[in-house]
DNA sequence: TATGAATGAGCGTTCATTCAT
DNA sequence: TATGAATGAACGCTCATTCAT
């Protein structure tokens, strides 16, 4: 039983390992990079990914669950101390995530039906957690009550786009959400 | 001379079958898809259309560039009468094109130079037309006068994306723009 | 009738171009060029060299057949003269000859059972030719008498295959038969 | 540790299979021949190929290589220990070898820019072999004095290309030698 | 269990040959 | 008849996935 522990630990550590190579391989050359590229900078074989995720698809899912989990949670405590920068720093911290090949970004704004159930439900809490800092920030008036939640979801869906293709620093992209802010805001 | 007309009318007629079949295969499936999907579209032979165009890259040039000028034509013709809904109009035509895997949006918006100088061109143009009426807003004080012509093109790149993504029709398409635009307009 | 002439002549042009195009090309590039290359340099279309020559074997076959034939005449009309400098005189002409792919030398050292029958017949022309100028220098003493025709044969086709390797210019081409006939010479 | 090993023997057979199949296969249908063909005589999927050899160029090459290390090294050791015979036997082995489209003999005869330096460092080895034998035999008297290295190679070069061609057994390699080392022989 | 060698379907591209003009 | 556009089989090569070790 320890023994098996002991793999298990041991398992766990080479999910990991895979985890964070294919994020940062991903993210440096794009998904089609070949997975003996990942397994490379992973230092396993390629069978200890597939022994991992059964295929591709599953391991890129992976990550941008990893990444969403990450992502909804801290949106969901950063929700529950709502103040007036809340729903911008949320924003901030989405945008700051879109690189991926923009995938986390589509995860985030659609139930995506082709996404593993874990995924849709992570997904759905950030939706969640987004509509309900929209409705405060509307209840006090610094958001134009007229707007759903779908326009707030596809905005961060445009900036998330443009922050991956611009490849905006803190700067630039804290520039833009205020631009795009501004427009929710109203007059 | 009349035979080679002939013959030239047959061959052209083919290049904008391929233009066409090559152009709704790759909106609806994404520009990985295999050449012999497009020639089956398109019903002719592989060989056809690697005669009009050297290789793959090059047909997606062709149609990003296709597109790209007549979008540039059309913008510098209604930037020619410029009133107060000019600079949104061709914003929506903009954001409209916006379906071939973004490849569209991607090259209006940089530079972008590993595409073929005929296409940085037109890219080129469609930007100074943009600018032009982004000015002329700014000068009749309807656009916040801080705003450089990037963050149009941001703008512009990220509805596009979200257009494409969504799959937006003109209701939607018109929200978006609006709500995006209320945002460069300022208090 | 005569316009029947007149297009024959014109046919007849045609077909020498492509000949000349196609013996220069295959000389430069080797016989794997594409025909396209061919029909460009000749200044005719594709379909052209197919009305000549039903495949690309052909047109290579001709324009060895051809070479051989003018070859054969040559040595044929030398060997009517016979003298001691007939046989080195021939191989020379053999030798320079050895260009195209070692095509033509092959094609003179065997029966070659997959030639048209009209390249056969000139190959074994010539190989009789040599026949006669050995038995003639054997006569004379200049060569030793224990040598047969395939041993001429094979040196000559050791001789143009080294000579298409290198490049042998008119000295380098005198010097190497020289000394290979050496050796047939005897002491 | 014993378990990398039994892998690597395991795709060292493999190895071995494959430059076999592809050996006698080339030496059948020659070079222009498709990898899928090696893959079948092999019995190995195209995809193990392509793991030991990056591309098909490099498969001719590993090829020429081996049999040009081998001979190499024979060479060498027969050098090592000359004698009036060692000229004729090293030479015999070289036109024995020459089969492969020609491609040993080629690589053997000149500085062959194109080809890895591997094989190149091993052609120069072996011609520095033959030099030295031919400076010994001329010290010894057995070889005209005047004759230079280059002869010697373009003699055994076109001795190799008239082997592959004729397809010669031991005595008409041996008879086809002899005539030509009586010219390199001199009165 | 981890490894990485093996597999083979699939892709981009070429080119001999055919055929509409 | 000459032209060159169209065809499609075939090739070199890649890479997701499987499997022997």
């Amino acid at each position: 039983m320890t023994g098996e522990r002991v793999l298990r630990a041991d398992a766990q550590r080479n999910r990991v390992r895979v985890l964070d190579a294919a994020e940062s391989v991903f993210a440096a050359y794009g998904v089609d990079v070949p997975i003996e590229e990942v397994a490379r900078t992973a230092g396993v074989g390629v069978g200890t990914i597939y022994r991992h995720f059964p295929n591709k698809r599953d391991l890129v899912d992976a990550i941008v669950t990893e990444r969403m989990r990450r992502l909804a949670g801290q949106a969901r405590t950063r929700a529950a101390q709502p103040d007036s920068l809340a729903l911008f720093e949320v924003a901030d911290w989405i945008v700051a995530e879109a690189t991926v090949k923009k995938h986390l970004g589509a995860t985030t704004s659609t139930p995506a039906s082709d996404k593993p159930p874990a995924l849709q439900a992570i997904a759905a809490d950030l939706r969640a957690t987004l509509t309900d800092l929209l409705t405060a920030e509307q209840r006090s008036g610094t958001i134009r009550s007229d707007l759903e939640p779908p326009d707030l979801l596809m905005t961060l869906y445009g900036l998330s786009a443009a922050a991956e293709h611009y490849g905006w620093d803190e700067t630039a992209r804290h520039r833009a959400i205020s631009l795009a802010f501004e427009g929710l805001r109203g007059r």
